[in-house]
DNA sequence: TGCCAGGGGTTCA
DNA sequence: TGAACCCCTGGC
C-alpha cells in the first residue's frame, strides 16, 4: 500500500475508507466526531485523528513505525474491499447497502476492550453504552495524554479490572447490571480460565464456545466480539436492528434469530460479517422496518 | 410536569 | 419459553 508519511501524519488514497461509515456502524463505541468531521480516538495506548477529503485519508498523531505495526492492521487495510463488494454484488438490496455504506472497514479491535465493551452493550443503548465506557476509562485507564485540547485515557487492562468493587462499576460507571459481568470476566482472563493470548489462534467454533462461558456474553455479544475483535469474518452476528432488516429486505415475515442466522449463511457465507455490516448501518440510518 | 415504554441481550426459574 | 434486569431518554 502507498502512502506518505509526514508531520506526525500518514496519508493515503483509499475509496473503500469512510470514517463516519467506520465508525458509525456500531463496531466501536469510543470514537468522537468533531466539529471538522474528523473522528479522535484512543486505541492501544495512543491518540490517533482520521479525516477523509475526496479519496484521500489522513491519519494524525501517528508515527510510520506505528502506522505499519499497528493502525493497517487495525484498520483491516490489507484487505481489498472492492473485491469483497464485487462477491457480494449478486443481488440488489446488498448492492443498495454496500452503495450506501460503501466505506465501512471492519476494526480489529483490542481484545479485552471489545468483550467488556460488548458485554455493557446487552440490552442497552449507544449513548449510555458510550457513557459507561468513557467513564470506566477515566477511573480505571492511563492518562495518555492531550490532542486539541482534550484529555485521553487508555481503557484499562483485565488485572485493574479484575480488582475493581462491583459497586464502583455500578455507582461511578452506571453500568447497572452488567457491573458483577464485568468484573468476573476480568477475573476470569486475570485467572487464565480464558487465555486471552491463546484464544487469538482458536477456530471460530472454539472461540465461540469458551466466549459463551463469560457471564454476560451469549451468542450476539460473542459474535460481535469474533467479528470486531478476532477478525473472524465469516461470522454474522443477529441482534434487533439486523433481524428487522433481514425480515423485511430479504425474507417478508417474521421468524426467529437462529433462522436469520442460518439464512444469512447461506446467503452470504464466508463474507457474512461484512455483509452484516453493510446492512446494518444501511438499516439502522433508513430506519429499515421500524 | 410526570409517567411509561423500550433499548444493539443474557440470565435464571 | 418467559419474565426480570439498571438506567436513561424520548414520546405522550
Amino acid at each position: 500500500m502507498e502512502y506518505i508519511a509526514k508531520d506526525n501524519k500518514i496519508i493515503f488514497r483509499n475509496q473503500s475508507f469512510n470514517p463516519k461509515h467506520i465508525f458509525e456502524c456500531g463496531q466501536a463505541f469510543r470514537w468522537e466526531r468533531n466539529d471538522d468531521e474528523s473522528y479522535t480516538n484512543v486505541a492501544f495506548g495512543r491518540v490517533i485523528n482520521v479525516s477523509k477529503k475526496d479519496d484521500i485519508i489522513t491519519l494524525d498523531n501517528v508515527n510510520e513505525e506505528d502506522f505499519n505495526n499497528i493502525w493497517m492492521d487495525y484498520f483491516d487495510l490489507n484487505r481489498d474491499y472492492e473485491a469483497i463488494k464485487e462477491k457480494l454484488s449478486n443481488n440488489e438490496t446488498m448492492r443498495e447497502a454496500m452503495d450506501f455504506g460503501y466505506g465501512i472497514r471492519i476494526l480489529n479491535q483490542d481484545h479485552f476492550e471489545t468483550i467488556i465493551s460488548f458485554i455493557i452493550s446487552a440490552n442497552n443503548q449507544i449513548p449510555r453504552i458510550k457513557k459507561s465506557i468513557d467513564i470506566i476509562s477515566r477511573e480505571y485507564g492511563q492518562k495518555i495524554g492531550e490532542y486539541r485540547g482534550k484529555t485521553y485515557y487508555s481503557f484499562p487492562n483485565f488485572e485493574t479490572l479484575s480488582k475493581a468493587k462491583v459497586e464502583d462499576m455500578r455507582e461511578i460507571c452506571r453500568v447497572g447490571f452488567r457491573d458483577k459481568r464485568i468484573v468476573e470476566t476480568s477475573q476470569m482472563i486475570c485467572s487464565g480460565e480464558f487465555h486471552l493470548e491463546e484464544s487469538k489462534n482458536y477456530d471460530s467454533s472454539k472461540l465461540y464456545d469458551e466466549l459463551i462461558k463469560f457471564p454476560g456474553v451469549g451468542p450476539k455479544v460473542a459474535s460481535c466480539i469474533m467479528l470486531f475483535a478476532y477478525g473472524k469474518s465469516e461470522t454474522f452476528p443477529v441482534d434487533v436492528w439486523i433481524k428487522r432488516v433481514m425480515e423485511s429486505l430479504y425474507i417478508g415475515h417474521e421468524t426467529s434469530k437462529k433462522n436469520i442466522g442460518i439464512l444469512a449463511k447461506d446467503i452470504f457465507g464466508d463474507y457474512g460479517g461484512f455483509a452484516q455490516q453493510y446492512l446494518f448501518y444501511y438499516g439502522r440510518e433508513n430506519k429499515i422496518g421500524k
